[in-house]
DNA sequence: AATAATATCAGTAATCATTACTGTTTTGAT
DNA sequence: ATCAAAACAGTAATGATTACTGATATTATT
């Protein structure tokens, strides 16, 4: 209904994407473009990461601590939020789908998907906090 | 090195969550209040909200719908949330906490804690929209 | 019961992430 | 080359939350 049109702007910001794995911010994203795209408006960041979210060929991460961080990785995968340092790490593992499964043992409603994030001290600052 | 001191608004807060199974939001409590409390600040509720939630008396949920849902029953239980309707509905469940463990087999950090939100639609809306 | 110290309050202003608006520029089809 | 509309840059507005300020309430001490 509403044809898309191509602009360099949302490439851009898709490719940025690709190449991290660290899950940047809207606010990330639009500071690591802005030498390429002097005049790139944060409004086209957020725009754009809606869209492309929409259309699911990016993660939008809501990991708790107040602003959304976004993921060109769209295999089904699960994150790690280091409750120091704030980092947002892929998590290698195998499906847990069956969880969706023991919701739904007493649930009444149609269960079809769920979020899981998990928590703690990774690596780099359970190094640097022993003595 | 800061004692509490009692005050009935925290006291009315706290018992208040205590009568809802329905997960409300700062501005619901907010709201629900001002009849016994005309005066009442919305900045007293979210202090109290905040304060309580770190004493581990309440549980802050944040299940991505932009504001912070409060839940007075901290046993351990999970939570749907209604794609259509946005309601917040208690899972009686066994416990998955192994998923803890799967996570943590090609991790080189320490996994303490998760959280899990299931999606989909309720049992109410399930029903309204049966033609 | 009066006093003092300070936690909490009400009311308001400020912050921060995000979204909406407006007039201009780009895109893609004719 | 022309035209409709998608997308843009720049800015204003929104909404949830937090911070500030001077007044009030609570608790411990006299």
């Amino acid at each position: 209904m509403a044809p898309l049109k191509y602009s360099k702007q949302r490439e851009a910001i898709l490719d940025f994407l690709k190449t991290r794995k660290d899950h940047p911010t809207a606010d990330m994203v639009y500071n690591s473009l802005r030498p390429d795209f002097p005049n790139l408006s944060l409004g086209t960041v957020y725009r754009n990461l809606a869209l492309l979210a929409d259309l699911g060929e990016i993660l939008r991460l809501r990991v708790g601590d107040g602003t959304d961080h976004f993921d060109a990785d769209v295999s089904p995968h699960y994150h790690f939020i280091c409750s120091e340092c704030g980092s947002v790490i892929d998590l290698e593992m195998g499906n847990i789908d069956e969880i969706e499964d023991i919701a739904g043992m007493n649930f009444d409603g149609q269960i079809c998907g769920h979020v899981t994030y998990f928590y703690g001290k990774c690596g780099a600052c359970c190094k640097s906090s022993m003595s």
